[in-house]
DNA sequence: GCTAAATATTAGGATTGCCTAAAAATATAT
DNA sequence: ATATATTTTTAGGCAATCCTAATATTTAGC
């Protein structure tokens, strides 16, 4: 298993490819490679089990290609909790860090990790980290931006967008915020929000509140 | 830089780059590579400038191999450190771990690292730590087979062997430690120490003696 | 000081992973 | 329903790094 291998299971995983079939073009589109070189890899991953491939159909991850990738984010989180409450990063900073230590990361190095840092169960921007078995908890797929008006709701997760961390760090919303939603403006204008905790009112811009995911905290 | 290429230049530096012409069959040799294949990436290196190779004679490090050979024993340690001092693995493990993890540290990581470790000036097995700018301070090379009897030395260094580190540790003997030499029996016989701090008596073998580095501490 | 042994370099190939361009298959739109 | 556009696969190449085998150079023994 190569750096480059792991990618490919790792981007696969997370463009859904436990559920449903990922076409060669968005393999593609996120790694940044051209569509003979994913077909190429595919075919490989084919030879190992990690991957089905319908040709033409699209690729999806088969049992063990699951484990694998789990795996692999299990050990990019913890580095990334890592950098962020250890080292004292902040959110935005530490995904280029771990993308490249996750693929030096021995399961043992993982293990200690995770006891040094308290079994987190949590990276900072929200993602679950899956245990040592792989096991992982469901996640919110509910948006900020679909909250309703008045709805009081807690902050569970952030996409792992560099510009989109960047934004949220100067606005001061966090991973675990409790917020109460205010208004939404109208022609696609920001949701704003007011942090119970400490009252203070937030404007989310509206791309921002689709990739924020939120969990109700009231009734 | 590929890692290739960086294990190659640290490998120079290990192997006294900086002072001597290093042969290529030493290189092929620690790296456990071809000759042939250490003639090419030489020439490689040659024209990164980061070494100087005369054909036939030997290869040595330019400066700015040194420093980048500095940097990499920098990062090494700094990571041995951490799994030592901080995610408490023993002495002897950390080598591979800190192999790959060297390779995909950047510099402001290594900074990271050294500050939360509390600027250590040394590895677990004693090796100095360079500093940011690659500064770092001699080493002995005093070997505690060369003590003489009843000299009063602490113990500053051992050699990165996993093989000598699992005998040292089961041995109980431990960097920093302050011993005082017994004597030496013959026929390449053990040396016999006491340590001053508990007068827990051990008897280092020959051999192990001649890849332990030591530093007086009597008159 | 010459010959044999050791060491170094060169040459030719393999592998991995990427690319571009051409060909094949599928999807879309009128 | 067919023509066009899109997507996928195939084919041929390139770069890095390794290998083995052949050749060249240096070192060492007698």
């Amino acid at each position: 298993m190569t750096p480059m291998k792991e990618d490919y299971i790792k981007i696969i995983f997370e463009l859904g490819g436990i559920n449903k079939k990922i076409s060669n073009k968005e393999i593609a589109l996120a790694l940044d490679v051209a569509a003979g070189s994913v077909t190429e890899m595919i075919s490989k991953l084919v030879e190992e089990k990690l991957v089905v491939h319908e040709p033409y159909a699209g690729i999806s991850l088969t049992k063990k290609g699951q484990r694998y990738a789990t795996e692999l984010v299990r050990k990019h989180r913890l580095w990334e909790t890592f950098l962020v409450d250890k080292l004292n990063y902040n959110m935005a900073d530490v995904h280029p860090e771990a993308e490249v230590l996750e693929h030096q990361t021995s399961d043992r190095l993982a293990s200690s990790l995770d006891n040094f840092l308290g079994y987190p169960k949590h990276c900072p921007h929200g993602g679950v980290i899956p245990d040592e078995n792989g096991h992982f908890d469901d996640i919110s797929h509910e948006m900020l931006a679909m909250a309703k008006d008045n709805e009081e709701v807690e902050i569970e997760r952030f996409l792992d967008n560099h510009e989109l961390l960047v934004y949220l760090t100067d606005l001061g919303l966090n991973v675990e915020d409790d917020i109460k939603v205010i208004r939404h403006d109208p022609f696609e204008g920001p949701i704003q929000i007011v942090r119970k905790t400490d009252q203070k009112a937030m404007a989310v811009s509206y791309k921002a509140a689709h990739n924020i995911f939120v969990r109700k905290t009231n009734g």
